[in-house]
DNA sequence: TTCAGTTTGTTCGAATATCGAACAAGCGTT
DNA sequence: AACGCTTGTTCGATATTCGAACAAACTGAA
């Protein structure tokens, strides 16, 4: 269903920082023509997912309704709030949780470092895995065979003047990661950010979830960083990799409707 | 666009206490044949947002990513975190903002109780306007004429054993509403769940969400609700109806991309 | 277990909606 | 004001969706 696809590809396409697009706009970054984004717009605002002034589409509220199918009542989210909010109380620092999406890590939590209450704002962005310390976490977990086919599909964007691009630098760092057990980012996605991130691992060994820290350069070094930063994130990604394992007996279907 | 809103709908279908369905499930949730239903699952599927084991189809989390186009630095959710956040430590229950959407209220924010952080469960939840406490006070703001054509459209459901049914009484409250400046409700519609809501009122005079409360029969009567959560509440949506101001100015473009 | 009855999942031709090119309308620039 | 370029809209050829029919699985009773 092709039609679905663009229209959803659109909708993606709206971030915080682009709040609107034209026809045009919509075209070129879903990769449609004018036309077909035409009318997925107008779908989508007839339905009341978007709205039009003549000019611009907007995303609408309407949205949030989509994501709140996913989050029931156990899950990842849910049992990953307490670990989030214990090291974030611990480091003073936003700390999220990132699980893979395609090629993409997906930020499914997060507690944030200054304000108390988090109102889902960033939760659903998806990072590319090679720039992101909970993508190369992420990463660190295929075998040769899925990371040469990864490598092999992508091309690495810069973001930063620190951002690796070169794919054979990309490799050695994603071996370094499978090594220490743990994966860092300095300014190679923004300016000024540096971010340390760990894996959740299942009773089983997958790991199903990578756990991040993100501060500033201002504040902390990397080494800082490694020092303190890592043994909080590994108790906690621990704490929740043991909790896991009741999503995984949610596969099989036992509780349904309330 | 049928293929997109179908798919869309289906999407909807889901929520936290459906999280997974059947070929069959999804046809009778949204409304089509089997048939569509099939092909706008295997869709979702093959692009992430659901799971497919043969059997059921379950939502992943890359649906989020969906609702993350809503949400801007300076939406609605944002602005009202902080006057959530004050009215729930003030009352010590879960606060939530609801604004209107179709024929529905759809919470895009909430301060939740006991928890520190919200994990943006129940976000994005939309429940019909006329038995919720949000839903009457979005309500309240028609006139006649559009809640005479929405009393022609809706047919209520029975809940619980306390929902008010009858259309003539619904208007009834409704109309007490507009006179009393708040709405209530008392287990109508989940046994044991009683909520207050005011309206939140931009400079213009336009209702633009709806502020709520909502607490336990076992801990507050409705008479205290009244007396002691009116008066925060009411602070607390005037507060934020200063500040919606900025979402208007936000229509014309001024600031764009970061 | 076996066998109807019923529900569910899948397939395929008829019919509809989509696609892309061409047209029209803005918009900024010279 | 005229030009070039980008953007928005229309319309017929074409590929997709729709709905009915088929097949498979499940349910419950004998």
């Amino acid at each position: 269903m092709g039609g679905l696809a663009k229209g959803l590809a659109i909708i993606e396409a709206f971030s915080p920082h682009r709040t609107r697009m034209t026809v045009s706009d919509a075209a070129s970054a879903s990769g449609t023509t004018r036309a077909s984004a035409r009318r997925c717009l107008l779908t989508l605002t007839e339905l009341g997912y978007l709205d039009f002034d003549g000019k611009y589409f907007r995303p609408q509220p309407r949205l949030l309704a989509l994501s709140s199918a996913y989050s029931g009542p156990r899950s990842l989210p849910q049992l990953a709030q307490p670990f989030l909010k214990a090291a974030r109380d611990e480091l003073h620092e936003s700390v999220s949780l990132a699980v893979l999406s395609g090629d993409k890590g997906l930020f499914v939590a997060r507690s944030e470092a200054e304000r108390l209450v988090t109102t889902g704002i960033s939760l659903g962005t998806r990072i590319d895995l090679y720039c992101s310390a909970t993508g190369r976490v992420l990463l660190s977990a295929w075998d040769d065979e899925r990371l040469a086919a990864y490598f092999d599909r992508i091309k690495p964007d810069v973001r930063t003047r620190h951002s690796i691009v070169k794919k054979a630098a990309l490799r050695e760092v994603v071996k370094n990661v499978q090594k220490l057990g743990y994966a860092t980012i300095d300014q190679e996605l923004e300016m000024g950010l540096r971010s340390i991130a760990v894996p959740v691992v299942d009773e089983r060994g997958n790991v199903v979830a990578a756990m991040s820290a993100s501060t500033s350069t201002a504040r902390v070094s990397t080494v800082q960083m490694i020092n303190s930063f890592l043994l909080v994130l590994k108790a906690n990604a621990a704490g929740l990799g043991r909790l896991t394992a009741s999503l995984i007996t949610n596969r099989d279907d036992r509780v349904d409707l309330a």
